[in-house]
DNA sequence: AAAAATAAGTGTTAATTTGACACGAATTGC
DNA sequence: GCAATTCGTGTCAAATTAACACTTATTTTT
């Protein structure tokens, strides 16, 4: 029932940018490749695709595999396919980006692949297109970032405004004014102030705050700009 | 020299969402099949990549046999690859989506496929995912033509207030304040003013603009939003 | 030749949003 | 109880946006 004889076949791969936030800046999950080619440098984690799978499920089970965590923000990124940029045989990668929020992570499960966190201005090289596939993600993020409540997948559940701000000025590498950062934030009726207070990083003490999961899901794809809202496709 | 073995290798296609203005709404460029499965069905136009090719490569390659046109606007979209999206064989395929001029493309091309403009709204149904893929085709384009002066792709190199405005108000499926509308765009910079008009539309006449060209590569990224101007990565 | 019809082009005002800016409050360590 | 730290908040001026209506140029009709 094969009926597209004469088309070549391609291996097709799915690779992962994982960005976690430490508290203080962003951060990308790599792991140091165990095989060759390349043994030993640093990439993106990976896999191929499976029979039965689509390249969603494969992104979602590769993160799992390496992270323990399910439920993760995860979204196709871009596909990646110049003849030869698997040196050993063409490859296509379909890249997804991945936000997850850096206390949950399961440390053994990163440690079996020999994964590490890197401060992305830290990051080392990576093997074949790696690197332009990180830069494509940060771009990426920063974009919608800009338009859409995206960072918050960063975030644990309880989080301060501060905590918030340090966030969003190490994603754009930028100082906010925090009196508008906070109006601004706060203007979004996404965030739900609560009565305690983290202690740790201040002596005063700055009110934790949870999103609104409803409004959260109703106002993501709050558009801005030029158009008046236009009505559903 | 294949060290991946064991991996399965799977067909790889790119398909093609073609859009184009008419001067009064949205179309978009369609193929009747002439193969099975699905002969007679339509469909968009696509093609497997070959051995040498990227897909960029191969989309440039289907989008100028199909129109016979060079240096059209060309995105990579999604990749779709659920296993059983094509009956007879698994097929990943890479979606772009090309805004043309619908004045500058060649009938007789698409003659030979048997292609044809659709306004979008009495469009047929469409093969496998097709469907799928041209719905997530208009919402980017709505997306991003939001932030970034892109529907001009669709029109010729000069061109009228007014048309601009339709060619908006059909992408929208909204009315826009023409007052409005021209401070607009026009406080963009982006646009020359020509000293003749377009008569064959109203008495009156419009005058006819023209892209800034140079204003039009630089400020396409011009940013919304939150975000204070980030500096590059 | 005058009048009617059509679509183009333009300006004002009020409301909202933005960016710039500074100080008092709460707590802890000394 | 004093000093040091960081949180939390308000005002004002400038810029932007949305709402709104009339005049101009031209062609067609009478």
């Amino acid at each position: 029932m094969t009926k597209y004889q004469k088309q070549t076949r391609l291996l097709a791969a799915v690779d992962c940018i994982i960005f976690g936030f430490d508290g203080h800046e962003l951060n990308i999950l790599l792991i140091q490749r165990g095989f060759e080619p390349e043994r030993g440098k640093w990439s993106l984690m990976g896999g191929f695709i499976q029979p039965d799978e689509s390249p969603d499920d494969a992104a979602t089970r590769i993160l799992k595999g390496l992270t323990g965590l399910d439920g993760v923000y995860l979204e196709q990124l871009h596909t990646f396919g110049r003849p030869n940029r698997d040196p050993i045989e063409r490859t296509l990668s379909i890249t997804y980006f991945a936000l997850i929020d850096i206390q949950r992570y399961e440390k053994q499960l990163s440690d079996e692949y020999h994964a590490e966190w890197f401060p992305l201005h830290k990051m080392p090289n990576l093997i074949f297109d790696h690197n332009e596939m990180v830069k494509m993600a940060r771009e990426k993020l920063r974009y919608k970032a800009a338009l859409h409540p995206l960072l918050f997948e960063l975030l644990p559940e309880k989080f301060t405004l501060p905590l918030l701000q340090t966030l969003y000025e190490s994603v754009y590498d930028t100082q906010f004014d925090k009196r508008n950062f906070s109006r601004k934030v706060l203007s979004t009726n996404l965030l739900i102030k609560q009565n305690d207070k983290d202690k740790d990083n201040s002596r005063k003490g700055a009110y934790y705050y949870k999103l609104d999961t409803k409004n959260y899901k109703t106002n993501f794809q709050a558009f801005l700009s030029i158009i008046p809202i236009p009505r559903p496709l």
